[in-house]
DNA sequence: TTTTGAGTTGTTCGA
DNA sequence: GTCGAACAACTCAAA
């Protein structure tokens, strides 16, 4: 009987125990269980996990090992192809079945119907499991039958038919193998960086499911009340910083959820606005499903001729934060630095590069997902073509940031500039945010030659406002042209 | 089928 | 300094 027989529990993104249908499941009357996480570098194709993503993976990974051996199932870790690797533990340890949470982003599914294939054909059983969403993105749609395009529709659908079940609770224990199995190594799976720049990383992130926890139950007691005005502020810590966790499935979105609305902050203002949040993260994954060919192409497929302006200088001081704007440069050293960047920061940043610099936004993406510690196709590309104006929702096309209103407004003192920006930091707040604005005395007595220890602007904004404005009159224009 | 209202996160200009 | 209007026209979603 199959049910005498161990299951394998495939661990992808979803490195908890926690609310975990998958492992549930696995693990329903006893039956012996063996925990696996197959390194498959090649699965994931351009979208291979960045730098930094590997760094949290590596820890949690760890983190995940510690928990499932503490339960009495070991972790077991594997380098290959997830089919194959699959099919050969089945074989080497007699399991019967397979379970794992589902994955939606292209080349998550495709791993996955590699793997029913290969399992079919051996003769063990298949089960992938919710567990990743609290809703499969590919159900819900508007009253034409079609997926949704627009958030505000969306997300009321999802509230109004879609009821958010209990948490499933963590196991007590588990039962594991035996005889184990052989297993590689953290170390063999060489995550971690040959160079260690991740000092920093270190200072600010906990990976793993208990470090998850500890932040969400911190974010739910504090900032949660006040989430709405406060995460606008980069310096401060309004925002849950709970994203990286999330990915990684360290937290499930249901346990978010739950947690989060029934805190005694559920009812507040700052609460529904984090839950949008959460819908936010449905809406990116509903949209990449349905339409898979957006992680690298516009949605709107009139973006084809937006008149983009590569240039490998602009993009290399923008990732470098060398662009002589302090916000978009705080930006994205801090990202170089902690593999994360703040939400406000990130808009910033973004519409700078697409709208001033006329920079193509695949390549944003691109250094987004190579830094960030939280990087997750569907939320990249879903906020990339946001910013460019060429995606679901799309900002209006005037919707150009303009970086030092945005500095002034959200970084009033201009903290968060001197923390990451350092050559900056006894710089008047009056000017700190326009530092070729400050008279030479006062640039001197702050320690700054521009051009010098900072870059002067790399563009002056009028005019490159006034360029991204004539640069999508040309994707309107070609468009009302074509239709003549 | 047609119509209608709305569309995460903004900026600038002129009164 | 503050405030409201203008900023393309389009697409989406629902009635």
């Amino acid at each position: 009987m199959s049910s005498d027989r161990p299951a394998i529990v495939w661990f992808r993104q979803d490195l908890r125990v926690d609310d975990h249908p998958a492992l549930d499941a696995a693990a329903a009357n006893g039956r012996a269980v063996q925990p696996v996480f197959i390194l498959d570098d090649s699965a994931d194709g351009a979208w291979s996990a960045g730098g930094a993503a590997r760094w949290w993976l590596h820890h949690s990974l760890a983190a995940l090992q510690q928990q499932l051996a503490k339960l009495g199932a070991p972790l077991l870790l594997r380098r290959g192809a997830a089919a194959e690797a699959l099919v050969d533990l089945a074989k080497e340890i007699g399991a019967g079945s397979v379970h794992c949470s589902m994955r939606f982003e292209p080349a998550g599914t495709a791993q996955e119907q590699r793997v029913r294939t290969a399992l079919a054909a051996a003769g063990v059983s298949f089960a992938a499991h919710a567990g990743a969403l609290l809703h499969d993105p590919l159900i819900l749609r508007t009253g034409t039958g079609v997926p949704y395009k627009v958030y505000t529709p969306f997300a009321k659908a999802l509230r109004m038919q879609v009821s958010i079940a209990e948490p499933l609770p963590a196991p007590r224990s588990l039962h594991g193998l035996a005889k184990g199995a052989a297993d590689c190594g953290l170390e063999s799976l060489e995550l971690l960086p040959r160079i260690d720049w991740a000092g920093t990383m270190r200072q600010w992130w906990t990976p793993g499911e208990r470090g998850a926890q500890e932040r969400l139950a911190a974010f739910v007691a504090g900032p949660l009340r006040d989430y709405g005005d406060a995460r606008d502020y980069p310096a401060m810590n309004g925002c849950s910083s709970l994203s990286p966790h999330i990915h990684w499935g360290e937290l499930s979105p249901r346990r978010v959820w739950c947690d989060v609305s029934r805190s005694g902050a559920g009812k507040t203002p700052g609460a529904s606005k984090f839950l949008a949040e959460i819908l936010w993260r449905e809406f990116a994954a509903h949209v990449l499903a349905n339409f898979p060919a957006t992680e690298s192409r516009p949605l709107r497929a009139e973006f084809a001729k937006f008149p983009w302006q590569p240039s490998k200088d602009h993009l290399r001081a923008w990732q470098r934060g060398r662009t002589g704007y302090p916000i978009v440069d705080a930006g994205m050293r801090q990202l170089w630095a902690t593999g994360w960047m703040h939400n406000r920061v990130r808009m910033i940043v973004a519409s700078f590069l697409v709208k001033h610099m006329l920079q193509p936004w695949q390549d944003g993406a691109r250094w987004f997902w190579d830094t960030l510690c939280d990087a997750d196709l569907a939320s990249n590309t879903l906020g990339w073509q946001w910013s460019a104006g060429c995606g679901a929702d799309a900002a209006p096309y005037f919707r150009i940031f303009n970086p030092i209103l945005q500095g002034e407004k959200f970084d009033p003192s201009g903290a968060f500039v001197r923390k990451w920006v350092p050559e900056l930091a006894k710089v008047p707040s009056e000017f700190i945010h326009q530092p070729w604005q400050a008279p030479p005395m006062v640039l001197a007595s702050s320690g700054v030659v521009l051009g010098e220890t900072y870059p002067h602007p790399i563009v002056e904004h009028s005019a490159a406002r006034d360029r991204a404005l004539a640069a999508l009159q040309k994707v309107s224009g070609a468009k009302s042209s074509a239709s003549l």
